[in-house]
DNA sequence: CTTGCGGTTTAGACTCATTCTAACTCTTTA
DNA sequence: TAAAGAGTTAGAATGAGTCTAAACCGCAAG
């Protein structure tokens, strides 16, 4: 179940909030809360329903709110993947997303820095590069443990 | 301006179609031709208004199926960057792209086969894809002509 | 205190890409 | 010529996400 968030938790995101020049409020605890407890890259919606067993009147515009301000902190990615709803995931590591074709799961796949060069690397001249996005298609087999970090 | 198909495009494109149980129907080739013509990941919208200068009664509607079913012979690629309008891409050959943050184009990159090699090996054991994409975010100095391919 | 202010939250209206539906057309097969 | 089947069409429906305007809240100034 979503717990509140404990003092480390709470520090960091207080320190990540105010380096953004916004303030730790109670719903933003609680959603970054849920997005720490099951780190499954749920969606808006997914999100907004754990909440509210914790905070029955949050509104799910807020949980928009929050998270494009996580996002905009850093303290959390979107995952995208086709035109489906967008994905959080609270994983600041360099990854890649594996998505399973058949169960809809996304796993979290490290980005071993040599990998990432090598991808630089095939920049023309010219062409400067802040983000890259890998994802992957496909299936895993078994495994329940391996998925996010 | 939107030509019409040449014959040798015609007849891959003939071809594609029929191995996927599809036939070749003058909307098709339109819309086919149109992303012959000018290769910048068109959205679905501005497909639809290319190919209406050459075909005035073409619906949104069939603009869509035809894309889909283009996806599906595997003619064409869609295209994704977060969740805006989905675009279109003839290029065949391995690549990733790159998305121009002050322009909105995309650009083609070549993908070098032991780039995407050492991307499968990052894969833990159990995770079969067959799918990779990879999207850079940043900017693109000049050089006009490097788009696509 | 208590008033005012800026940032936050809220419900509901709105947008817009995409999908769906049902009617229509065209071509092929019987 | 009729019936069947694929493809096309306009417009309605869907649904994720955004916008808006009102309410709320904590806090600093009076």
């Amino acid at each position: 179940m979503i717990q509140s968030l404990n003092e480390h938790n709470r520090e960091d995101l207080q320190e990540a909030l105010s380096k953004g020049g916004q303030k730790l409020t109670p719903q933003r605890e609680v959603v970054f809360a849920v997005l720490l407890a099951q780190r499954d890259h749920p969606t808006v919606d997914e999100v907004f329903n754990r909440a509210r067993e914790v905070m029955p009147g949050l509104s799910l515009a807020t949980v928009y709110n929050c998270l494009e301000t996580f996002v905009g902190c850093g303290l959390v990615r979107q995952v995208n993947h086709e035109r489906e709803s967008t994905r959080y995931c609270p994983n600041l590591a360099p990854h890649a997303h594996f998505r399973d074709k058949e169960t809809g799961q996304v796993h979290d796949i490290e980005l071993p820095p040599e990998v990432m060069k090598s991808l630089r690397s095939i920049l023309p001249p010219g062409f400067d590069s802040e983000v890259i996005e890998i994802s992957f298609l496909g299936r895993a087999k078994a495994n329940d443990s391996l998925n996010s970090n």
